[in-house]
RNA sequence: GGGCGCGUAGCUCAGAUGGUUUAGAGCGCUUCCCUUACAAGGAAGAAGCCGGGGGUUCGAGUCCCUCCGCGCCCA
């Protein structure tokens, strides 16, 4: 049964197989809520490799979980993929080399994609090795696939352009390569022993998440909380898409001050053309300062702060804009800074998100320049109407917007109305956190979720929310509360993507052809999910598809976080499984990484709130990132990711998941293979820890009666409690260090301490209460380590137990201390501590620890001198101390007289 | 600029509500030991003005103030 040299090689295969076949990990339904402890696992974006911080964190929560169930507690321990959004398109751009067209048919034959060729295309940086078949547990450490090759999917590539796929069949290809990732990360997980209910698994785009998705989109939309409007729309030009608050990157970026005139000739305030002979006349003339000189054509005001006396005379007055002279008020606005540049600043429709502000609360025209891919429009607006403003304006005509920079600079240069050279600056500018080109406003018809962006109640509402959960740790609620706090506005939910849930409506077409957006068509519940660009409304049949007086379908998808904020009501049966629902429902933790809580808690928090009246759980655990070793977090897009697999070969998964929980909740922890090998040392000293209490035959019922076992038991219990409790509020780190503690000086003091008298040499019933003390010992340490290191506590469980340790009960401290008795921590505590001064002696004279003491004095209180007497036949055993002698004495001093050394 | 966190041995970190006399662990380093649980191991040792300064207290790494440095989130 006990091999005679234990290993660690091959107990993960060995036991996740039998784990898989006894289903011990599996939800036992219909127990009340009171008994379940219910898990909200964040669903993994599965368009990347795995790397070990994804390790990290779930295995923070498979400790919890663990704890949990051998609590007595039903788990509830589902897996999601999330595998819907942007990340996925770019992939399955690169992989396959295709690109979306909305606009082209479904081709029910051909798999486009795959026809093209996986492999050739891919070289363009993405070595996808790692998503196929093997997946991405087994990639390589590369670096930086998708996300730059994303960006780029147009321009530069000097492969083959891209195929145009339809929709239908790019998200064929989505389903196909998410499919074999979504393996990989399972087995990578099971690997490394999470104890998820596999058989609860879903993926973010499947269909049930689809339907709870777009359901709770109508219900939000019933009670109003769901609206759209048409505004100025933060924009992603590479993606073509609009993006929400939580979505921004503030990115420090060069620019350059552009210094320009605004022409103030109170005179020729209204017909265009010629009246431009007033070159030098500057007196009215107003300087700008400004990074986006091509957005003078889009100008429709100049503000300045009211209090700037340099301005006030000239409020309610108009300039007109150099060279494309269009005339334009001069505004008073408070949030227009008299530090920045000159003090007064042109607004334009739209530079950035101040512009917004001023253009609503100034009730200003719009003059759009910039179009959805980014380009200069080809038609100037209509405003512009002078010969040169024309001819300016065609100069940046289908140019990118840095492009149009240059150029008209250029022109600003040529005409005068440039001040000097442009000033370089850099500042902070708007990304997409996905995108690589600064972000365009754009007005456009998107939908909508109140978050309390826009509304003070439900802003506070939320506030409070957050009050209802725990945090752990508790600082991190603050990190909730200002994201809250510095809202400007609702949640952005449309995206002008494919891979990603339908918006489930669709809207009448008047006589005209034009969608009436007021009131839109909705699916009836039963059907969802449904493709509005496949599907029909109630009432109308395929033929009225995009005719006058038939119906469109919603284009759009709904943000990744739309569905995501769904995952407590995809997982408990939300709508679909109402008993289980109930038991499960609020769920008792959420484990996330603390980068997220803008969204996705967040948003999870809002839905949950909307929904149900609640919070989504009782507890949300951050936890913290994995740091390089020069204290960089990890990410594929900086290319200094860890992928776990080679480390799991070499050490195991017992110790990468030490090294995880080693990482105190809600810290940041650098990588370091040094744990690792602590990590597998352990494992191994459990190992033979293990062969060594158990191969003395069994004592039976023997009772436990001598001083140092019981004193060895009495600290056993403190542990236990110590242990219990931190698992109970979540800080696994402080547990598994204590039990760490514990279980070295147990192998070092107690088994030296007890070894001789195991082996009978102290006779019979002094042995049976050792060998008693050692199993009774051994099984607790195995259980209290099983949280931490599954598969090496289980294999050594398994050697003299039938069931597994992970649905064994949790210890019990009470019952230890009872076998305790009246004995405290003190004698084994005499007892290491002369050995380890005995063992300090042998050392010092450099001799082996089996070296002879000839005689050894322990000078100690008299209490404590009283204390080392009952203890002391195994000190002696295990010091190999031929004459022990007492001396009382205040201070603890041991002297220590080797027998000379044998020849 | 606002918020949050951090600064303890060469390195990575523990030190929960201030108090077991001379501040802990692991790694690294030095020395010793192939001891019948364990050599991909074991034992032992050296090593710290607990970021600086001030304060509260009988007593502070632990609380307060301030300064310096670092990181993150948000403007």
């Amino acid at each position: 049964m006990i091999p005679d040299k234990p290993g660690l090689e091959g107990l993960e295969a060995k036991w996740d197989a039998v784990w898989e076949e006894t289903a011990i990990y599996r939800f036992a339904e219909g127990q009340p809520r009171s008994e379940v402890f219910s898990i909200d696992t964040p669903p993994p974006t599965v368009s990347g490799s795995l790397h070990v911080g994804h390790v990290f964190s779930y295995t923070h929560t498979d400790i919890i979980a663990r704890h949990r169930r051998m609590s007595g507690k039903a788990v509830f321990y589902p897996m999601g993929w999330d595998d819907n959004g942007l990340p996925t398109e770019r992939r399955v751009q690169n992989y396959y080399g295709v690109s979306c067209d909305p606009s082209l048919p479904y081709d029910p034959g051909g798999n486009p994609g795959s026809a093209t060729g996986t492999e050739s295309d891919s070289t363009t940086d993405t070595k996808s090795g790692s998503v196929s078949g093997t997946g991405p547990a087994g990639g390589k450490p590369e670096k930086q696939t998708a996300s730059k090759a994303g960006s780029k999917q147009s321009s530069k590539s000097d492969a083959q352009p891209p195929v145009k796929v339809s929709r239908p069949n790019f998200i064929k290809l989505c389903e196909e390569l998410t499919a074999s990732d979504e393996q990989a990360f399972e087995q990578l997980f099971r690997h490394i022993g999470l104890s998820v209910d596999w058989t609860r698994t879903y993926t973010t785009i499947d269909s049930h998440c689809r339907r709870v998705s777009q359901l709770a989109f109508l219900e939000n939309l019933r009670r109003g909380e769901a609206y759209q409007i048409e505004a100025p729309t933060l924009w992603d030009v590479t993606f073509q898409t609009a993006v929400a608050q939580a979505e921004l990157d503030d990115r420090e970026k060069p620019g350059a001050y552009h210094k320009l005139r605004f022409r103030g000739d109170g005179l020729s305030s209204g017909n265009g053309d010629s009246d431009r002979d007033g070159l030098s006349s500057g007196d009215g003339d107003i300087w700008i300062d400004t990074t986006r000189p091509e957005l003078v054509p889009s100008c429709v005001a100049l503000v300045a702060h009211p209090d700037d006396a340099r301005y006030r005379p000239r409020f309610g007055s108009t300039v007109r804009s150099p060279v494309f002279d269009v005339e334009v008020p001069v505004l008073a606005h408070p949030a227009a800074d008299p530090e920045k540049g000159t003090g007064i600043a042109m607004i334009c429709t739209f530079g950035d998100t101040t512009d917004i502000t001023w253009w609503r609360e100034l009730n200003l025209p719009t003059r759009t320049v910039i179009d959805r891919d980014g380009r200069f429009a080809v038609e100037p607006p209509e405003v512009i109407k002078s010969q040169a403003g024309r001819a300016a304006y065609a100069r940046l005509a289908g140019k990118t917007a840095a492009a149009a920079r240059r150029e008209i600079a250029a022109v600003f240069a040529e005409t005068g109305d440039l001040e000097g050279e442009p000033r370089p600056i850099t500042h902070p500018v708007k990304f997409f956190e996905k995108g690589d080109k600064p972000l365009e406003i754009v007005a456009s018809r998107q939908w909508y979720i109140r978050n309390g962006g826009r509304d003070d109640a439900l802003r506070q509402a939320l506030i409070d929310r957050g009050t209802q959960m725990h945090w752990i740790p508790g600082y991190m609620r603050a990190r909730y509360e200002n994201w809250i706090a510095g809202l400007n506005g609702d949640w952005l939910i449309s995206r002008q993507r494919y891979f990603g849930v339908p918006i489930p409506l669709w809207y009448r077409l008047n006589e005209a052809g034009s969608p009436v957006w007021d009131d839109p068509l909705q699916p009836d519940a039963s059907t969802l999910p449904v493709d509005p660009s496949v599907d029909c409304p109630p009432g109308y049949s395929e033929t009225q598809r995009d005719r006058p007086g038939g119906f469109t379908g919603d284009p759009d998808v709904m943000d990744t976080w739309a569905t995501s904020s769904l995952t407590p009501q995809i997982a408990t049966g939300w709508r679909s499984d109402e008993a289980l629902h109930e038991s499960t429902f609020p769920m008792d933790l959420r484990p996330q990484a603390h980068d997220i809580i803008r969204t996705w808690l967040f948003s999870t928090v809002v839905r949950a709130h909307f929904d149900a009246d609640t919070v989504p759980w009782r507890n949300c655990a951050l936890s913290g990132w994995i740091l390089d070793p020069d204290r960089k977090k990890m990410a594929k897009s900086v290319g200094n990711v860890q992928v776990p697999t080679g480390l799991l070969e070499s050490y195991g998964a017992d110790a990468m998941r030490y090294w995880a929980a080693c990482g105190r909740p809600g810290t940041d922890t650098a990588f370091d293979e040094q744990q690792f090998r602590i990590g597998r040392r352990l494992a191994v000293k459990l190992l033979n820890a293990s062969k060594f209490a158990l191969r003395f035959d069994n004592p039976g019922e023997a009772e436990v009666t001598e001083i140092l076992d019981r004193s060895m038991l009495r600290r056993l219990a403190d542990l236990v409690d110590d242990t219990g409790a931190a698992l109970e509020s979540f800080d696994y780190a402080r547990a598994l260090e204590r039990t760490e503690s514990f279980f070295w000086a147990f192998t070092d003091d107690y088994l030296e301490l007890v070894k001789a008298r195991a082996y009978g040499e102290q006779g019979e019933a002094a042995s049976q209460s050792a060998r008693q003390t050692l199993r009774i010992a051994l099984e607790v340490l195995q259980q209290l380590f099983a949280p931490f290191m599954p598969f090496v506590t289980e294999e050594v469980w398994s050697w003299w137990h039938s069931g597994s340790v992970h649905v064994s009960a949790w210890p019990q401290g009470d019952r230890l201390r009872a076998l305790a008795g009246d004995v405290t921590a003190q004698p084994s505590e005499v007892a290491a501590a002369v050995l380890s001064a005995v063992r300090r002696a042998k050392s010092e004279a450099k001799r082996p620890l089996r070296a002879e003491v000839q005689c050894a004095t322990v000078t100690d209180t008299a209490e404590r001198l009283a204390v080392l007497q009952a203890v002391t036949d195994d000190v002696k055993a295990a010091g190999r101390i031929n004459e022990l002698i007492t001396a009382e004495g205040s201070e603890f001093s041991v002297k220590v007289e080797l027998a000379p050394e044998q020849t």
